[in-house]
DNA sequence: ATTGACTCCTGATGGC
DNA sequence: TGCCATCAGGAGTCAA
């Protein structure tokens, strides 16, 4: 279940095969995933792939013509090898390159995406009300406490929205607010700026350590080579219901918030 | 404006 | 062994 981290670890992933490439054509096997995918990114067929970029759990292939935006939703990943490589079930869309090699995007669920930005064109619509990228200083100690203030939703459904930060995910938000000592359940208006500055610093840090050890696997993520991610070992709450907390030995307790398990600790969040 | 419920989809899981 | 029913979950959309 890709969030941010396992954004960008597939974006460092399938940057070095794509970069410098021609799209030679792009192949759509499924029309529709989340929403209908647009036919407009067959204007890139004959141009270079400048980069590959990232914004909150959006992934951006630019070409000078405009940009393929791919979601992962929640079971969503990318791979690149040669196009002749036997078709698995779900595998919806190829961006063949010239090299000989192509991108492929699998999608079981389906709560991915495929995206059109046309070059020098408004902003897609569901990229005006983003908030700031966690890991920049644009995310700064401060902002979720100012955001917050007379807020009653919950700190765990708060940091999970992305007007506020973006690619703060259900696994690290119960990892973040572990780290910090903050009930999920506790209302967002009422926490302290103190207490903001250290859940912000927490997020930060669970996010870039995620990253560096190549996202977090649960059932169905694999980094672009097909190998786990590692971060999964070091969880300090998600998914342990019942078990004891890693710090203090109180059995961990879960609830359904907002729709999404929360798991924390009675004890040593407050 | 904010909040909560609902929705998309399929594979995994559990009960019988 | 097989067949349901249930559930997870990102995030947009809608209703209150």
């Amino acid at each position: 279940m890709p969030e941010l981290p396992e954004v960008e670890v597939s974006r460092q992933g399938i940057e070095p095969g794509l970069v410098g490439q021609t799209i030679e054509s792009i192949c759509i096997r499924t029309a529709k995933l989340r929403w209908d995918v647009p036919t407009d990114i067959l204007l890139t067929h004959g141009h270079v792939i400048r980069s590959v970029t990232r914004r909150a759990k959006y992934l951006f292939i630019n070409t000078d013509v405009g940009s393929v935006i791919l979601h992962l939703g929640m079971t969503g990943f990318l791979r690149v090898f040669a196009q002749t490589t036997p078709l698995k079930k779900h595998d919806h869309l190829d961006i063949n390159l010239s090299n000989g090699q192509c991108l492929r995007f699998n999608d079981a669920r389906r709560f991915g995406a495929c995206l059109w930005q046309a070059k020098d064109a408004d902003p897609h619509p569901l990229l005006l009300k983003l908030g700031p990228e966690p890991l920049t200083d644009d995310f700064s100690l401060t902002h979720l406490f100012e955001l917050s203030r007379g807020r009653t939703c919950t700190v765990k459904q708060f940091i999970m929205d992305n007007k506020q930060v973006v690619g703060v995910g259900n696994i690290y938000a119960n990892e973040a607010l572990f780290l910090a000592g903050i009930a999920p359940k506790r209302a967002a208006g009422k926490i302290s700026k103190a207490r903001y500055a250290l859940l912000s610093r927490y997020i930060k840090q669970v996010l870039a350590a995620a990253i560096k050890q190549g996202g977090t696997t649960l059932k169905d993520f694999s980094q672009v080579d097909g190998n786990p991610g590692y971060f999964s070992l070091q969880l300090n709450v998600y998914g342990r219901t019942g078990a004891e907390c890693l710090r203090c030995q109180t059995d961990l307790k879960s609830q359904m918030i907002g729709q999404r398990n929360t798991f924390w600790c009675p004890s040593c969040q407050t």
